[in-house]
DNA sequence: GCTGGCAGTCGATGATACCGAGTGCCAGCC
DNA sequence: GGCTGGCACTCGGTATCATCGACTGCCAGC
């Protein structure tokens, strides 16, 4: 598609403006880029790439920048995974080895990792739940007509709804409950919960019942929680105080966040740029599913303007989730 | 301290410079203020409030602005408590009559709509579990040498800390512990755990004091929740973009915010101006606690420049923090 | 097909002048 | 004595203009 000479002046051209953040000429490219050629030479292959989509003038007489379509070129072009540099992976590995207590704090602190690592902001999507087997269901009454019901989960994570009853409802009862409950979902997943059996029992039914909806609602209409880690770092990426605030506000809305990642579940470690995907068309995305006990259980992404150092980015995702998944797995 | 006139001025000031952010000339003054005097006259006034502090003057030539000391007269000379304008207090109404289910989604919800009615963020620190009453103790093995105590508390909080054992440890002995932890925790405050007498096994015996340990290890340590709403609304409060990374920062480390906003607990409704508290100098923080059954519980705040609309965020936090603490006593 | 050379473009930078909002001060008036 | 109108003065912001320089496109020649 590019022949080689252009494939490398865009390459100079993206590598010099993701550091530079300024238009770049000719004559810089000749000098940075592998091939050995006159600054005019350079020129003549900058006119096709314009043309052809890769790179855009902001006006006569500056240097190019690249287009989302350069940078999806450079990106893919990218064959070197990428690694990280000794430090950076000293402090994953010593992280993980750390790493310890409530998945939630876990998840939360692997954001802020991820941050630190790249200087971008860093977003953690949990594990799904509906996955998760069943450890312990428990009913606790919290008034007369109130009581919650708590699920654990095999990872460690702990699910709650809080049910409306009917009537009121004694400790008694909701112990016979919990024991109906227990004996026949400890061991489902939340995503294909059993059928449960009558008791004989009718007000027992009809309290085990309302569980039971609370549950797979809560598991269907619960979005996977996000956890975003060094926001104020959007600040620095972007210095257009609008860009600013249009993040911010996404980052906010953890459904659209959730959105924003999860459809690149099944495609590995995977980098959208700009306007490839919906909102946010100043900013580039590099997200990596992790796997926990061999299945894709949630994602962990980075984003940043889209002039970001995708090879960093590349090689922070791709050892985090790694890490992240197998220290999951060990439960 | 500043006769009425004075008063009337610096009001005016303030006023002005919270609406438009520009330095504010004498002859708007003599326009705005209530006081009907000449331009000159206000001159000669402006001199003396800047001699005393109130005022900064930018550069000769130009007009007169606030300084800290200034908001905090304007804002102690607020007697009008202020209420929300009518859309903003069934907003707030219709918030509560609705809101629903989880405590943490609930608070979460609440920094959300503060932000929403005062355009500023917002800032909600959950109620500590001190005081809070357990309802529910279980022990659940997640792995054999691994088990999660989960403690369900009487205002639908969830505590769980992760137990690491000595040894593989069954279910009926979790069980066990779970019925010893259970029978004399139950009832009692986190803050005030009772000793547990011995069952005469020594194995519980020692599971129990492991839960037991970390049960007040994770209540002194951890800290309040705290639930950040609508950040992306500082990119606008502040137009430098450092400013923005600043508060953002701190907005990102919990422990600062807890007690940025807790050294207030026992004052009421208060304003923070600037250099008064500690980091963020350049912010205003309204906060008022709300009670929970007649007891402080937590805090709600809300974080602008200083040059915040202090009527708006006073009226607002008031009430929030009024019908919350109210929502909560509820149960 | 590459290159050096060259004229041309156009934003960025800096000097200059000007404008106007705002001040301090003062003399006069109530 | 205090308020006011008047006045000279300050000084940041804006507009104008010239210059600079980093580019480009194009072309002739190697």
């Amino acid at each position: 598609m590019l022949d080689e000479r252009k494939a490398a002046i865009l390459r100079a051209v993206v590598e010099e403006y993701i550091e530079t953040a300024q238009p770049v000429g000719s004559s810089h490219v000749a000098r940075a880029s592998g091939v050995q050629v006159s600054p005019a030479t350079v020129r003549n292959e900058m006119v096709q790439l314009e043309q052809e989509g890769y790179l855009h003038q902001p006006h006569t007489s500056a240097g190019r920048v690249p287009t989302d379509k350069g940078y999806r070129f450079f990106v893919d072009a990218l064959t070197d995974p990428g690694s990280l540099d000794a430090t950076s992976g000293q402090r994953v590995q010593a992280f993980f080895r750390r790493a310890h207590g409530a998945i939630e704090q876990m998840l939360q602190d692997t954001s802020q990792l991820l941050a630190e690592l790249t200087d971008y902001a860093a977003v953690v999507v949990g594990p799904g739940h509906e996955d998760a087997v069943i450890r312990s269901v428990q009913l606790v009454g919290l008034a007369p007509r109130t009581a919650l019901l708590v699920v654990v989960l095999s990872n460690g994570a702990v699910d709650k709804s809080v049910l409306d009853l009917d009537e009121d409802t004694g400790d008694e009862r909701l112990a016979a409950v919990t024991a109906h409950l227990s004996a026949h979902l400890v061991g489902s997943t939340l995503g294909e919960l059993p059928t449960l059996p009558a008791t004989g029992d009718p007000a027992t039914d009809r309290v085990s019942a309302l569980a039971v909806d609370a549950l797979t609602a809560a598991t269907r209409t619960e979005p996977d929680e996000v956890y975003v880690g060094g926001a104020s770092r959007v600040a620095v990426a972007f210095d257009a105080v609008e860009s600013v605030r249009q993040v911010l506000s996404v980052l906010e809305q953890q459904y659209v966040v959730v959105g924003l990642l999860s459809d690149v579940l099944d495609r590995g470690l995977t980098v959208s740029i700009g306007s490839e995907h919906q909102p946010l068309s100043e900013c580039s995305i590099v997200v990596a599913p992790y796997q926990v006990e061999g299945e894709p259980a949630g994602t962990i992404g980075v984003l940043g303007p889209t002039r970001m150092n995708y090879q960093q980015a590349l090689a922070a995702v791709a050892v985090v989730s790694r890490r992240l998944g197998r220290r999951l797995s060990e439960g």
